[in-house]
DNA sequence: GTTAGCACTCTCTAGGGGAGAGTGCTAACG
DNA sequence: CGTTAGCACTCTCCCCTAGAGAGTGCTAAC
């Protein structure tokens, strides 16, 4: 072995970041890539043959296995045992050697059909995205509801509770609702000099209707200043209403799907679960998603290191945005081992985006 | 050995289900109790005096051990082991041998504290709850929003969200909201004869709360009778989101900590996790605690094979309701390892129930 | 009733020894 | 010159064994 070969080794980085290759070599990455995400078994040239005819000997395609080791697309785990795939490897797989067959017929009937199950609400359509995608790949699978991007004032009211405490409800443009409970004091604070009986509360919900609706969080604020009967609600309770909507990116998620994360052999050991359940419960992850898939839209694939969270340097992503443009975005993916099935996993994710798609678009109307 | 006490080993089953114990055999059960849950490891005669002064010899502690696995209230693993609390040994500790204490100041003070910043919406005074809860007792916690068991009807309105299409939001009289998208052939089945502008909207949504304000699904549908005008749309609309709501237990779930329970060496081991995160993943085993709980509200206790749901044999739930009696009701508790730190858990639950009665109540105002 | 002593049982761990799979290198082959 | 057969070598995995350690139940003495 040369010396630039060991060092190259040593390191475990590649040296070209996106090389060139002989039809032999991507025939056997191609092959190398399938067989272990299939058996989770470091893969072996006499093995590999067993189970795909590349009509030449184990000999050859070691010397193969050997250069695409060289160019930092496998890795060893030990001397003596079969090749895996490193990231750059199922990345290289990913780009250009998977035959990516957009979902059968079937599939897509079959997921069209249990979307088609009329009279579901809004959120169990997440949770059914989520439990067809977790499904499908057979990998933890996350919804966001679809929020605007930019909270809009659409429809709001005061409602009593009971006694001395009201309710301003908010339908903000994108559909969402947000709420505050205002007990007696803070309505002194908010609608000073007022009796606060029901008539009057409807005349100030009018009144915020016809001066706030469409408005985002700073022109609500610019146009308070001209409203000095209202100034103190708008600015108390309006403004915050809208400011939580807006600085609120994932609010919520679906998750589905987590078992089948667990039962993959990398992962049932011990160890490696706990940042694995941390991630997907706290899931801040996909605020960093956001401006990657906002920026590009379509399925965007982030393998392994490729993460910049340390405690998913073993994890893929695959993951759409959904959603109306400029109206309401929402994400959508699977997560899972690197050796993940991405030929599958990556149609499902586009389809299921299409899908989502079709459902906002129908639920705000067809108009354009 | 007796052919009585072989029999009553064999099926592992207590020939009393309530024995009388003499001061020595509740001394050492306590013993082995907090032992075992302490330390996951099962307790010998010799390490539990190395721990527990007990004053008396190995022998005398294995004999006492002896008549309390004849008793049901011990099990072996095997036969040159040491002895772990059955399910009766827990149930036994926690309802007369357990030091209950209740929280201590400096606890209260700490959790009060958290809750005290205020201007948490809703959600995330339950996602505090349950990470209070979590934290606390180091298990996976559960919290549930409060609910109304019975939906009643409180204020409509229609909305205008694109082109034909509008939104119906209805606030129940618990402060929830639910609501429905209408597009233009929904709305025209709901409201034939109609121009649909904003003004008659509004009139309809005035129509709807002046007739239907308090009521609950029979109410309305028997109201509906009355109203040939809206009879329609509170049949195809109204009625719907009312007895949705109203067949909804349990919509939606705070978990937090269950990364505490996973490494538990009990659930370490691969095949006992997967059961357990699909509960606490489908969670409807809550379903099942709504009646047991209402019932005689305060802290529930169910140990082991004392649920009924098969998958839970070796998990501990530890639950209590809260919210306004008759008015909302939610669930909160924790859920873990039979192996549980009850005198630790059971207070935390207590008092975490009261601290979301006061917020409730508070919330819907001093009335009575 | 309690305790010391004892023989026995069972698990857990460490170490040794293949079996098996895979490798890289070399030399022959077409 | 690329490809192939052969070969020596490496490394893991699994099984087996043996011994340490902990704990038990029983018996006999206190």
């Amino acid at each position: 072995m040369t010396e630039e070969r060991q060092r190259s080794r040593d390191r475990g980085t590649p040296i070209r970041p996106a090389p060139e290759l002989t039809d032999r070599q991507r025939t056997v990455l191609r092959a190398v890539v399938e067989d272990y995400v299939l058996t989770a078994v470091p893969v072996g040239s006499k093995s590999l043959l067993g189970r795909y005819a590349l009509g030449v000997s184990p000999a050859t395609v070691r010397s193969a296995m050997a250069e695409l080791e060289f160019l930092g697309l496998l890795s060893h785990p030990h001397t003596s045992a079969g090749r895996v795939p490193s990231d750059l490897g199922y990345r290289l797989y990913v780009e250009s050697l998977m035959r990516e067959a957009e979902l059968d017929q079937t599939d897509r009937l079959t997921i069209r059909h249990q979307f088609s199950q009329v009279e579901l609400t809004n959120n169990e359509w997440l949770r059914l995205a989520a439990s067809i995608l977790a499904g499908s790949t057979r990998s933890a699978a996350v919804v966001t509801p679809a929020r605007s991007r930019r909270a809009r004032f659409g429809h709001a009211q005061l409602v009593s509770l009971a006694d001395g405490t009201r309710l301003l409800v908010v339908v903000l443009l994108d559909g969402n609702v947000v709420q505050r409970r205002l007990d007696r004091a803070a309505l002194q604070r908010a609608i000073p000099d007022s009796a606060l009986d029901q008539s009057e509360l409807d005349g100030i919900a009018a009144a915020l209707n016809a001066e706030l609706a469409g408005l985002s969080a700073p022109q609500v604020r610019r146009r308070a200043e001209k409203l000095p009967a209202l100034a103190a609600l708008i600015s108390t309770v309006v403004m915050s209403l809208l400011e939580e909507a807006d600085s609120v990116v994932v609010e919520e998620v679906f998750t589905d799907g987590i078992v089948n994360v667990l039962e993959q052999p990398e992962f049932a050991r011990g160890g490696k679960l706990r940042p694995i359940l941390e991630i997907l419960q706290r899931s801040d992850f996909l605020e960093q998603l956001v401006p990657v898939l906002t920026r590009s839209g379509g399925v965007h694939v982030i393998i392994g290191r490729e993460n910049t969270n340390d405690a998913m340097h073993e994890i893929s992503l695959i993951f759409a945005p959904y959603g109306a443009p400029d109206r309401a975005l929402g994400l959508l993916g699977v997560l899972g081992p690197t050796r993940m099935r991405y030929p599958r996993a990556i149609p499902t994710v586009r389809y299921l985006s299409t899908l989502m798609d079709e459902l906002i678009n129908s639920q705000y109307g067809e108009t354009q």
